[in-house]
RNA sequence: GGAGAGGUGGCUGAGUGGUCGAAAGCGACGGAUUGCUAAUCCGUUGAGUGGGGACCAUCCCUGCUCCGAGGGUUCGAAUCCCUCCCUCUCCGCCA
């Protein structure tokens, strides 16, 4: 959410703004209703104070034990004036919150303009592509050669974009997901949380995730709860409506929880294998700063993410992403993508987001700077990793010509002692 | 799932239709005092939004809204009615 004062004071930055991101909210429309509404609510409170002066009024008389029916009689009309306003405000903050909800955050003032995704640029880059005296294979290959991987299986439970990781595939994700945990943890300072992982409709809307993708996500027919497109609901959300200690921030949070996401539409496009799926696992990075930290504090979060590749000795580089590639609630983000020589390709793995105060307008978060006022907290997260193209990345840089993996380093004592991957046998009983 | 109790300001907790935005305590802040790592006393202390003033930041005056959320009754509601949400207790069920 944005401030409304920004609106009315500033609404060619705003309409840039919005441009910018390619949304289309009509901040015309609301500008005209802001107005009306303002002016209405003018006269509202004058009626109302016209009734709290006369309330007050009857209840001395009634305290003399004088009779108050005249007064009575001449405030009933007072009072259906005010109840019309009241109706006319009403139907207006209705139509302003449906378009307010739909205008984007606006982008930092240094995020290069541009249409789409050719429009990010790569700032940074760590290590090198690893090279091959073969031609390296794709993760499905090799996971089916191993057995570790059935997205057959997972197809014939849930439907396809929902594989199956077995035997060492399951230790690895697991692995993978302890490690980055203890590492988040234990050296960078996160507290580990364990949230719901369904939610309501008003987290949702916090985040930005609602309305504009609500078609995006999963929801139970009873209930009508959401299940989290990330973990970034839950943790964002973990102090709605509280006025947070200013003596307590930083407070940075991270969780490992399922992600559920219908990619409707994105069928048939760079889906194949762990690509991309309806249903992964996610350490997720939160922070709530103070306005002047929250810059430095993205570029923490950004490089306690980044220490997780670099543990994993996996190529990645860094990419600021443009006007048009931002998210509706991000201000600026920083994806990183991790380099997977099976498929060939840069794989995002974390966006590192700054939302400025906006995700904690929506809920009510705040904090009390040291001259005792509230203002609101600001809001910064990140993968620390998804852990699908993680996994991705590690099978298809660490192969051996004849399909088996080696283990990273980081991984060997989490996966107990095992240094290198080799076919699952089946285990019967 | 069934029955009951309750949701009030940073916290605890009074308040059952009329100067209640709301007692009291705690905490916090400011001040006074005291030489013994603290006590005592005094004062201030919810949020949001609009208007006016001022050495227009840290201020002052003032209107309105907010006592879980949303409706309703009434001249007037924290207080009465309805719906929903949440918490707690007991029972049932259950990993």
């Amino acid at each position: 959410m944005l401030d409304v004062r920004l609106l009315r004071a500033e609404p060619e930055r705003v309409r840039e703004g919005i441009a910018a991101k390619g949304e289309t909210a009509d901040l015309d429309r609301w500008l005209r209703l802001d107005r009306e509404r303002r002016e209405l609510l003018a006269e509202w409170e004058r009626c109302r104070a016209e009734l709290n002066a006369g309330g007050a009024e009857i209840a001395r008389a009634k305290k003399e034990g004088r009779d108050a029916a005249e007064e009575i009689a001449a405030l009933r009309a007072v009072k259906a004036r005010e109840k019309e306003l009241k109706g006319r405000i009403d139907a207006a903050e209705t139509e302003l919150s449906e378009i307010l909800v739909r205008i984007p955050n606006l982008p930092a003032e240094d995020v290069p303009r541009g249409p789409d995704e050719s429009g990010n640029v790569e700032i940074a880059r760590w290590g090198e592509p690893r090279e091959f005296a073969f031609p390296p294979r794709a993760h499905w290959d090799l996971g089916a050669g191993l057995r570790i991987l059935d997205l057959r299986a997972g197809g014939e439970i849930a439907g396809s974009g929902f594989p199956v990781l077995k035997g060492a595939g399951a230790r690895l994700e697991r692995a993978l997901a302890q490690f980055m945990l203890d590492l988040h943890t234990e050296r960078h300072g996160y507290t580990e949380v364990s949230p719901p992982h369904l939610s309501r409709a008003d987290p949702m809307v916090a985040c930005g995730q609602i309305p504009k993708l609500e078609a995006d996500m999963y929801r139970c027919d009873r209930g009508g709860l959401y299940l989290i497109p990330t973990g970034e609901v839950p943790l964002t959300n973990l102090h709605r409506g509280e006025i947070l200690e200013g003596g307590r921030l930083p407070l940075r949070y991270t969780t490992l929880t399922p992600c559920y996401r219908r990619e409707a539409g994105a069928a048939g496009k760079d889906t194949r294998g762990l690509i991309r799926v309806h249903q992964f696992q996610k350490v997720e990075l939160m922070v709530f700063a103070r306005p002047e930290e929250s810059e430095d504090e993205l570029l923490r979060l950004r490089g306690c993410a980044e220490e997780v590749l670099r543990r994993l000795g996996l190529h990645y580089r860094v990419v600021l992403l443009c006007t048009g590639d931002l998210s509706f609630a991000g201000r600026r983000t920083f994806d990183l993508e991790v380099w997977a020589p099976g498929v060939g390709r840069y794989l995002e793995v974390s966006s590192a987001t700054g939302f400025g105060d906006f995700q904690a307008r929506r809920a009510d978060t705040r904090f009390r700077d040291p001259g005792g006022k509230p203002r609101y907290v600001h809001t910064l997260n990140g993968s620390g990793l998804a852990l699908p193209r993680t996994i991705i990345a590690v099978m298809e840089s660490y192969q051996r010509e004849d399909g088996s993996i080696d283990v990273p380093e980081a991984l060997i004592p989490y996966m107990g002692g095992l240094t290198r991957i080799r076919p699952e046998e089946d285990r019967h009983e």
